[in-house]
DNA sequence: TCCTTGTATCGTAAAATTACGATGAATTAT
DNA sequence: ATAATTCATCGTAATTTTACGATACAAGGA
């Protein structure tokens, strides 16, 4: 006779209110910022509030295209947003969705 | 005659102060959790304290050596501490870290 | 109009991450 | 001592990320 074996997952000691979309986002966010470059971008735009796409290629030791496509992956995630001013584009913080993370990740942990 | 060009990234509004280890230590944060079932594991831990590996393999729905290597992640980014209890490893938060990231996040953010 | 400037995107090579089964190591039970 | 349990690590295939040069595109100036 063999036994029968339950699996049995601990029980919570709490509920924790983020799923879905909300998680997928800032998971995102997460990986965005778990970047070296793409963290250095943001402390660029933090102490340089609205500079443009050059300014950035000027200050990191790296190419245009690849700088290109770590302000995309930072805009894409909500870190920043980019505005076209005739031939070139400024950036600057998402503040709103920057104030989200924070407040998600106060609540989590 | 042609014009010296004199490259010139934008004067700082402010100072941040992080740098070095410690913004290594950030972004390997950022990173750890920039990932779909590490950041499970992080909510599974949250609010079943102190479970152990195999609580965490019947919870998700990947190989046992995945999750021990999500689990290594976590932990050598300072998310969690582990515990060795006879044959088993028990993992909780690394309350300390976690506190100086959110910190760090404050300050930056 | 044609050229220059500032960026984004494409194609692609190299590196890193993720997932798995198999194996090993340590502890406990028989 | 042997077997079972629990977990970490190894080796490796598949996928994703990162970086670059080349190219395209849009706006402004000559």
């Amino acid at each position: 006779m063999s036994e029968e074996i339950i699996q049995t997952i601990p029980e919570a000691c709490c509920t924790l209110d983020i799923s879905g979309a909300d998680q997928e986002k800032l998971v995102t966010m997460f990986k965005a910022l778990g970047n070296p470059i793409r963290f250095e971008i943001m402390k660029f735009l933090v102490t340089h509030p609205s500079c443009i796409t050059g300014d950035i290629v000027d200050y990191l030791p790296i190419a245009q295209a690849t700088v290109s496509q770590h302000l995309k992956v930072l805009r894409q995630a909500g870190w920043i947003e980019g505005t076209v001013e005739g031939t070139a584009t400024s950036y600057c913080l998402h503040e709103k969705n920057i104030a989200w993370f924070r407040q998600r990740v106060d609540e989590i942990f």
